[in-house]
Order: structure tokens, then C-alpha cells, then sequence
DNA sequence: ATAGTTATTGTACAAATGACAATATTTAGT
DNA sequence: ACTAAATATTGTCATTTGTACAATAACTAT
């Protein structure tokens, strides 16, 4: 697996691992895959390969991740790069993460090539990974602590119809700080949700209203330049 | 420069582009190199090069730009990768941007190595660049926006000692958005600073008096939890 | 109907924001 | 020294937002 004769120049490998974060019974979870194959086998990782030598990042994204996981028509945005020269014990492996947000029960992630398992787990109890993988999950966690302040993407994350309660505690948990229910409903105030008639089912108290978000008017309205997301 | 046996392996050039922004004259610009290789000979890059098969991403990033431009001791921080596999028209080279702030009065940037000139150049006035470095440095000056909204980075590009108005006006220039002063001095009001007795110096008008940043109270009262930098 | 439970709304005060105005300090010129 | 020009610095006030806490509403289960 080395050569010495191409040293400084075509060396490296590169590979695209893929942090999949969805979120369920108040808890955000991560995506992890059981390894069948050396190294690491039988450690648990997040779904990653080698990109392709003709492979655009974007697709190598998709492509590893449905070959892994049998996810598809999934969003997929870049994070950082690792590029430790020991991180991976074979040779020199730069891996650039992907993420993505999604309803857990709306896409079956489903083991498959060389992943014995998959495993959803929240992000407060991921076990020991395989290579760096704790880093990478851990920094893009952080990220995407960060995109939930400035982007609705928590919506990604929330059934397509909401309780109010549901919306809170996504934020609740990612902040790990209660919030004040009044104040809460202040603060979403401007955020375009369609307010449905429907009630929250199968609850021994009095049922939330429903709500879901208005993505074509959150879009005019940015186009506009009235509304910028806020939390 | 290819190989066909080791398709699929150690098929990867990897590179590393390094995007300095500096401040002068109520200008944020970035740092140019002429380059006297091909390809793209004579044109204008950033610069970049290829990282060592053992070296590590932020040592890469730190030879890399004193190679090329003589800045050393510049703190370097991650951005995006990009490995369009069409970038480079020599193989398959995947880049990871490194930016960093500094002030440009107090580095001298200096040609060296493949580097025949050395230019600061506004960062609305960027010419064609060479590969795909035009997409490299929009998108690393993006994100270098958004980090002056929730990190104290404004004060690596302004002087050590700088006025309310200079410190005003490089937001302004930022967010492309005039702003009033009295409100401006509201708003800052908790970042620390150290007001200083010393005042401008050869201006034709009431001079302003000089601040700093304080660093340190600023490090204790985000350890205590006390101030989080917003603007 | 009643108790239990959570949803939803209201109130009151403190703090921040934004538009605008007033005052203060310095330089340059007479 | 006095004045005009220029910018620095501070103040006012109405409005909005944030925060803590309380009150009311609506549903389930008995």
C-alpha cells in the first residue's frame, strides 16, 4: 500500500464520512455503522468510504452513504477535514465530513455492503468510534449547534407537523438550557409557521395544536430582506 | 502525472490554499501571489501548494504560506475544501482553505519561492484568479463574515490601538451597511476594551481616542459565562 | 362534575434598539 | 484670542424586545 517512487505526489488517499443526525423522543441523535471489515472491525463508526478518483464531493457523499446505509434523497452539507497524517493506521487518509439532518422515522437506514449494522444513538452517549470518528462527530456536532442559531434547519430535524412543546425542547436539548414556555412562543414569533387544525393525538392531557413550517413564505421573505432567522 | 495502476488507491494530489485577509483604509483586502509556474503562469492566485505526504494540516498551512509569502507566526484557521475534480487541469487535486487575519502594516508580505509579486488587493476587486481560487476566496470571505458576528476577530484585523470610528467602519464595509454612531457605541458597549489617554494623531479635526481590545478580561468573562461577542 | 395535566395567553417591569439631536474638542485660519 | 469647520462623544425618548411569573383554557380520566 505505499510507494515510494510517486512520494509528493499522487500519495494520499481521500475518503468522505458522513455525519447523519436526526432527532427523536427529545434527543438528537447520530447515525453509526457497525465495521465488518479491517481495521476496526466490529468498532462502530459513522458511514464513510473512499472517494472515487473522478467523484465529485457532493456525490461521493450520497453515493457512500446509500451504499452503507441504503439512505437516499438526502441533503448533504460539507463540514470540516481531517487530515491527521496518523488518523488512519493504513497510510495517509484526508477525510472530509458531510452531515445531514433528518426525521428519523421518515427515511429506514438499513445496514448493507461491508455495514454489519446500523444504530441510531443520542449524540450524549455515542460510544468509543472507529479511527478519529469521535472528533469528527463531536466537531460537527458543534457546527451544527451553530447552524440552529441562524438557519431554520431545526425544521430538518421536527416532524413535519410540530407541537410548539416538540419545537422547544429540539432547542432545549441542543442548548441544554430550559427555556421559559411564554418566552418561547415570543421569540418564534416571526418565524412563518402554518398553524393547522389538527391536534396532537394519543396524549392523556390536553392536546398541542399542530404546527408546520412555511418554507415558500420563510423563502419570499428572505428574498425580501424582511426576516432573518434567529434563535 | 498519472498513473493507471494505482487507480482507485493513492490516486490524490492534496492541496492547501491559504486565504489572508487584512484591514487598511477602511478596506478589508486579501493577499495575492503572481505565479511564475505553470499552470496558470502569471496569473494571479492564492497562495497554496501541495501538503507533504506526513505533514499535518496546520503545519502545511503555516510552510506553505512563508514559502511563499515570508508571514510566519499568523494564526491559521480552517475553511472549506474543495475538490471539484475538474479544478485543477493537471489531475486530481482536492484543496482545503486555510484563512487567517492579520494587520497589514504589521507583516511584510514578501515574494519567494514560485512567487514573483506579492499584492493586497480589496477584496471587492479581486481579479480573475487562477484554478478555481475566485469560488475559494468568495466563500472563505463569507465565512469570515459570518465569524465577525460571534467572534472578537475583528481586533486581529483592526491596529492594536485603534478609534471607535475605525472599529465602526470596518463592520460597515463588512455588512455593506452604514450604521449610526451613538448606537454603534451602545452596542459594544460590553466587549472589553481599554480605553487609552493617547489620541489620534494627524487629523485636521477633534481626534478620537485610541482603544484596545482586552483580551484577557474578555478570555475570564466568557470562561465565567458572563459575555458571549455578538454584533 | 371533578381532579389532574398540559397548552396557551397575559402582565409588568427591565433592558436593548433605533432615530435623532445636542454638546464637546480639536485644527486651521484670521 | 476668536471663529469656523470638522468630527468625537454623549443624551433623549419612543418603541421594541427580553424575562419572570401568573392566570386562564382545554383536554383526559375517573
Amino acid at each position: 500500500m505505499q510507494n515510494i517512487d510517486l512520494k509528493n505526489f499522487f500519495t494520499y488517499s481521500f475518503s468522505l464520512d458522513c455525519v447523519i443526525f436526526g432527532y427523536q423522543n427529545g434527543k438528537i441523535h447520530v447515525l453509526l455503522i457497525k465495521r465488518s471489515i479491517e481495521p476496526f472491525e466490529n468498532y462502530w463508526a459513522i458511514p464513510g468510504d473512499l472517494v472515487y478518483p473522478d467523484e465529485d464531493l457532493p456525490n461521493a457523499a450520497e453515493r457512500i452513504l446509500f451504499d452503507l446505509t441504503r439512505l437516499k434523497n438526502i441533503e448533504l452539507h460539507q463540514a470540516q477535514t481531517f487530515g491527521n497524517p496518523t488518523r488512519h493506521p493504513q497510510g495517509r487518509v484526508i477525510t472530509n465530513a458531510y452531515f445531514a439532518l433528518i426525521r428519523i422515522d421518515e427515511f429506514k437506514a438499513e445496514a448493507s455492503s461491508w455495514a454489519e449494522e446500523v444504530l441510531w444513538v443520542p449524540i450524549n452517549e455515542v460510544p468509543n468510534l472507529a479511527f478519529d470518528h469521535n472528533l469528527i462527530v463531536n466537531s460537527t456536532y458543534e457546527l451544527l449547534k451553530q447552524k440552529l442559531t441562524f438557519e431554520p434547519i431545526c425544521f430538518d430535524l421536527l416532524p413535519v407537523r410540530f407541537t410548539l412543546n416538540e419545537f422547544q425542547q429540539l432547542y432545549e436539548f441542543a442548548f441544554e438550557q430550559e427555556m421559559d414556555k411564554a418566552n418561547f412562543r415570543k421569540k418564534i414569533k416571526y418565524i412563518p409557521l402554518i398553524a393547522h387544525d389538527e391536534k396532537q393525538q394519543n396524549v392523556k392531557h390536553r392536546p398541542a395544536k399542530l404546527f408546520s413550517f412555511n418554507e415558500e413564505l420563510y423563502q419570499e421573505q428572505v428574498k425580501k430582506g424582511i426576516y432573518q432567522f434567529r434563535m
